[in-house]
This record gives C-alpha cells, structure tokens and sequence, in this order.
DNA sequence: GTTATTGCAAACCATTTGCAAGTGT
DNA sequence: ACACTTGCAAATGGTTTGCAATAAC
C-alpha cells in the first residue's frame, strides 16, 4: 500500500481495502460482521482473477470458526463490487469472473481461447480512443471492458510441437 | 448483399447466410431440416442484437408448422455461432446475447447502464492498437471485444430532467 | 435403411431468495 | 431493543440433455 494520502474523486487511496469496505458499510449502515470481513481478507490475499466458487473453496481451508455459507459469499461478492473494490469480468459467460479494482490501475485483458487464460496489459491510447469515440456519439463514457481474444505464448509454443494436421 | 463474387480467407463472401449455413451443415455432415432453415431466416431477417428468447418469440408468431422447439432454438444458435454466422456478446451475463457476424463489418460496442441499450461504432484506430499490444506480448490475437460503458445520449437528456437529488 | 434431428420432459447448475435464528450497534 | 445478517433449504431461470419418435440422406 502507498503512503501518500491522497484522494481520487470520492475515494480516499490510502485505505486498505479492508478499511475501504468497513468504509462502505459504515456509509450504508450496514454492519461489520466476522463473515464479512473474513471474505474481503481472503479476496485481498493475492491478485488473481476468481469466480464465486475459487472464494469459496478458499474459504473452506479457514479454520472452522472462520467458515462462511455460500449465500452470503455471493451476497458479499455483490457488496464488494457496490463498494468499487471489485469488478466483474464477463469474458466466460455463465459464470461471473472478478478481479481487484481497487488502488488497482486501469488495464484491459487478453484472454487465450486455448488455456483460458486471461492476461493483463495497459494501453493509454486505448482510453484516449475511447473517449475520443464517446464524444463523437455523445455518449457520456464511464469505463469500458477490452479483451484480446487470441492464443497467448505459451500455447502457441505447444501447437508448434504438433502437426498442422493434427486435429485435436 | 452484395453481387461481387471474392473470398476472404476460406469464406465465401458471395453467399447468403442461408447458403452459407447450407454448406457448413454439408461440410459437417448434419443435415438441412425445416427447422434449422427457418431459424437462419428468421435470425438474419434483421440485424439487432437479440438473445434466444426473443428469437424464440420471433419464432411463435410463425405459422404452427413453422414452430421450432426451444431446445431445438439453442441447439442451432450454438450451430450458427461455430458456422461463424453469429457471434456472442456476453456483455450482461447470465444470458447470452447474439449479433450477425457474416458479411457484416468489424465494429465495436458502447453499452448504456441505463436503458441496457447496445450501440454499434467503428474504429480502425482500436484494431492497429489491439495488433500492437499483442505482438508486444507475443500473443497471437485473433479478435477482440470492446465495450464502452456509460450513459447514452438519451438517458442523458432524460437524466436532466430530474433533480440531482433526485434517488432512484 | 441408416444415422442425424426433433420435441418433450427432466436435469443442470450458478446464483438468488424466504425465513427463522442469531448478532452487531 | 432494533434492525441487519446469517445459514439453511428451496426456488429461479437460462440453458442443456436423455431418449423415443421422426425425418434427411
């Protein structure tokens, strides 16, 4: 975390996410509960993308006192994206994919249809045509979602070992 | 569609959807069935974005022996979709949405967070970039989605209408 | 005559919800 | 004390599947 106190709009980034959320809560009068917090430490331990069912997963290795039911993972899942630390990826249909978005800089992915992996990269030029192309249309942009779809390194490097002819 | 008679990579441009369906089912071996000829037609009768429930209420107001069954109806989107004829947007997740993707151009989306509306544009610019960061990433793009969100035209103008404190 | 396809009813499965018991404030 | 939360079990709802009857080829 930095250390700089400095705002961004109306969120102030030099809270954890975990003082972001109580944040939240407070706002909304909601209540701080161990479940609650349990949740937010586990999906802040490591910067992976994730669904519902990797959480909660995760979360059955806990010690038993810190176990969470399934509806309210989901139900947090959904505070936690209300809250502006999380974000959700649609790129898998069916079922929904999240990632940080908190004291977390702007990025696109690229998704590799053969592994399924999704990779991170950052383009400014990207967000300047964005904009650019609201304007035109008189569209007030917010945000936008970018995946390359394609096959990444790796999987590119496998298929060489194999014939062209070679169908699955 | 157009008169001129030029393939772009193993696709030929010159065929209708319909043709174009025809000669995937004989490649693969399956089989034309009334069914399946009436969905493409209905599907390609006008280019909106549409899920499987509209198509299937598309499909009722048909004379009786004209009716597909609803498994039938997603059997064929899945169809249409590895034929290359329609393409999946998966921006609001849970349920699939569909757009022509046959001798139809290279565009992009913006979509509204109000009135769930989706809005087409085009941009070059996006394409050379998208080619750019993924060959600096050694990946292998294949395509890419964009989707611009934020606040159409509309929902704006019918957004000032109402007090800023104005909630929900 | 084979083999693919259809329609039906039932299954799937991620996510959501009603509700009674539990718990922050 | 008063809401807000939780966990349970059951519901939801888009999509998929098993299977017997049917229809392309």
């Amino acid at each position: 975390m930095s250390q700089e106190d400095f705002s961004l709009g109306e969120v102030n980034v030099s809270l954890t996410p975990i003082e972001r959320f109580d944040e939240f809560l407070q706002t909304r009068g909601m209540r701080r509960t161990p479940q609650r917090r349990t949740i937010v430490e586990e999906v802040f331990k490591r910067h992976e993308h994730f669904e519902a069912d990797d959480l909660i997963k995760q979360l059955q290795d806990l010690p038993g006192e810190r176990r969470v039911s399934r509806p309210t993972v989901y139900r947090t899942l959904g505070e936690l994206v209300e809250a502006g630390l999380l974000r959700e990826v649609a790129y898998n249909n069916r079922r929904s994919v999240y990632e940080h978005d908190y004291g977390y800089p702007q990025h696109d992915h690229m998704h590799c249809t053969e592994c399924n992996g999704l990779f991170e990269f950052h383009s400014d030029e990207i967000v300047k045509i964005r904009d650019a192309v609201a304007r035109e249309h008189h569209f007030r942009a917010t945000g936008h979602r970018l995946t390359i779809n394609g096959i990444c390194k790796d999987c590119a490097k496998a298929r060489r070992h194999h014939s062209p002819l070679d169908l699955v």
